[in-house]
DNA sequence: GCACTTGCCGAAACCGGTTTCGGAACTCAA
DNA sequence: TTGAGTTCCGAAACCGGTTTCGGCAAGTGC
């Protein structure tokens, strides 16, 4: 410190307008800025506007994390990215955290991300996100049936939202799509193109988008009028091989069906390998619908039909329901879900092997 | 507040353990704690380690953003997503991504990751992330050849460090993967099988990487003994599409390659396209490599030759240098690179046309 | 005309840390 | 024994905000 040239890039404040300068501007005291930006009753709407128009003249912004220190709050929204589900984030996973962050920017709140490698260490990783205070709540990706996330903020009293449903939506906010309303839409599709036999490939049931899917399926089989062959009904396939595998089960059956609806995309991409293997021609000899709309498919031979999910706008919608959450607003009012889209491509054709 | 049994879930320090009542628990005071766990040299060895054992077994840990206020530093580090380049960045992103966000937790730090949806925008959310404290430092994917966040960062003297290299070292840390070693690699592999007309088609020139991938091909030819066709070099493809239209413009050709080097996967994915637009057999009449190592690669028909990156690995690096880039580290010292690791598959093989 | 509200703002405490400053106790040479 | 120099810690200011509390002036009721 001496002949240094006004440094501007060190000490806590460089260059930055702090409240006590708004305030000297305006012949206030700095408690009386503070209430007037945070709009206290007992400050004249006449104060209120002067200060609110020279804060933003001056460009003041208060530093989140200096008011964290009396509020307890950090204006920053928490994800933790699961490392063990590997392949089954990794497509959704860009185009999500893309609409998070756009999200979590437009609400004016910063978004926070961590990482764990393993079920234990996910819940270790929340619970030292929650002692340093480094968010406000949490956004849970794949919504589990029996989520330990959901009963650690639970209990813990801290907002989060999940993308997906929860059986029990005791103080849950949540955003999802209507997988089911695909499924059933994606057996009506088929019905429509002759296909009586169709087979159904379930995600893990451990998350509880599953059971939604099937009841899907089983909907839409009843809409059209058709019997549910339990035979026909693999579960627990997210992968490519696991969608070959139940693939290869069900068309090794004595009557194999002639469509498979995948209640997610990869899957469905292993069903393609399984009809491969044994020289089966899909979009012809059999017909498969896919759910999530991933890139792959589109570049698939053929196209893969499928339902597309906005994972970007599933982003930006958590991110604004969660900063609600954390406002206060109670949560049965921030529930919402949206339609996946159907895209008919090659996948799917009229059947032919009665 | 009232008859409420100790809720534990409201104001600011809700049931954290604070630097007061470590002081209070060896009947020191906080400035004392406080110099002793940052080890100041006016605190006594003894009284050091007595402070440090008593604040482990309190499980104390400091509120970064309480430090924040004094020191400036939030113990956080910045990430802005580019939606932009979409395509470009998507199948990367979710690796690199999980593996920024471990380096950064292993590192006692944080990630912050903001969003930008344009190139202005792009810069503005730095200014904004930097005039609100929100990180320590940066780090930025896909150095460009002229880096305006690299110019911003570097006038405001904020640390950052570079997924790529830069012409202007000056003040740069980076990681980089060496593409131009892979693209020589690629050229002398199919050099082995004997190729003797090797096209190229570069990424986007406005990304360092381009120039040098562009070198590391041109030394693998004249290693090889060959001499360069200019009207063989495609530039600035990116995506699918752009590669099946330079692949056309090369088959296209009076003389066509018998080989294919491509700076990006997705590129030499579209080869394949126009490959199966005029009947050519990949890894028969034509061969490919590709460069980046992505899932779909694995999967395409002949699987493609390429050469891995682990972007995983590369956020951990990344992340953990720029923690020493803050902890103040000469920059010089702060340069690595890694190389991508090959990967023969089915595309590449002998040259029969002559 | 006087006590009593009410509206509005300043003073000061506070949040959980860091850092500067000063001084007590101890050491050591004169 | 005394004065100077060290060693080590406490006291207090500080960072940039928020929030409580109290008081002044104007308005109200009687």
């Amino acid at each position: 410190m001496g002949h240094a040239p006004t440094v501007l890039s060190e000490g806590p404040s460089r260059g930055r307008v702090t409240i006590n300068e708004v305030a000297d501007a305006l012949h206030l005291t700095k408690s009386t800025v503070s209430r007037a930006l945070n709009g206290y009753p007992d400050i004249s709407e006449a104060t209120q506007l002067r200060v609110k128009r020279m804060a933003e003249r001056m460009n003041y912004q208060p530093l989140s994390h200096a008011q964290a220190i009396k509020t307890g709050r950090t204006r920053s929204l928490g994800f933790v990215l699961q490392l063990a589900d590997h392949d089954a984030q990794r497509p959704f996973l860009a185009e999500f955290l893309a609409g998070l962050s756009a999200g979590s920017t437009a609400q004016g709140y910063t978004l926070t991300v961590a990482s764990a490698d393993s079920e234990t260490h996910l819940i270790e990783t929340f619970r030292t996100l929650l002692r340093e205070r480094k968010a406000d709540g949490f956004i849970l990706p794949r919504a589990m049936v029996s989520d330990p996330r959901v009963e650690l903020l639970r209990t813990a009293k801290v907002p989060f939202v999940l993308f997906g449903r929860q059986a029990d939506p005791e103080g849950c906010c949540w955003f999802d799509i209507r997988g089911e309303d695909a499924m059933q839409e994606a057996v009506m599709h088929l019905s429509e193109l002759g296909h009586r036999r169709i087979g159904f490939i379930n995600g893990g049931t451990i998350y509880s988008y599953a059971k939604l899917r099937v009841e899907g399926f089983r909907a839409g089989m009843a809409q059209a009028g058709m019997a549910v062959d339990p035979n026909l009904i693999c579960e627990n396939a997210v992968t490519l091989d696991d969608g070959r595998e139940a693939a290869a089960f069900l068309l090794n059956l004595a009557h194999p069906p002639t469509a498979i609806v995948c209640a997610v995309d990869q899957v469905a991409l292993g069903v393609y390998l399984a009809a491969a293997d044994r020289g089966i021609t899909i979009g012809r000899d059999l017909s498969v619908v896919g759910y999530d709309g991933i890139q792959e498919g589109a570049h698939a031979q053929p196209p893969l039909t499928t339902f597309a999910v906005d994972n970007r706008a599933a982003g930006v919608e958590l991110a604004t329901l969660l900063v609600k959450c954390i406002r206060g607003e109670p949560s049965e009012n921030l529930r919402k879900t949206a339609n996946a889209a159907f895209v008919r491509r090659g996948s799917t054709g009229p059947c032919i092997n009665l």
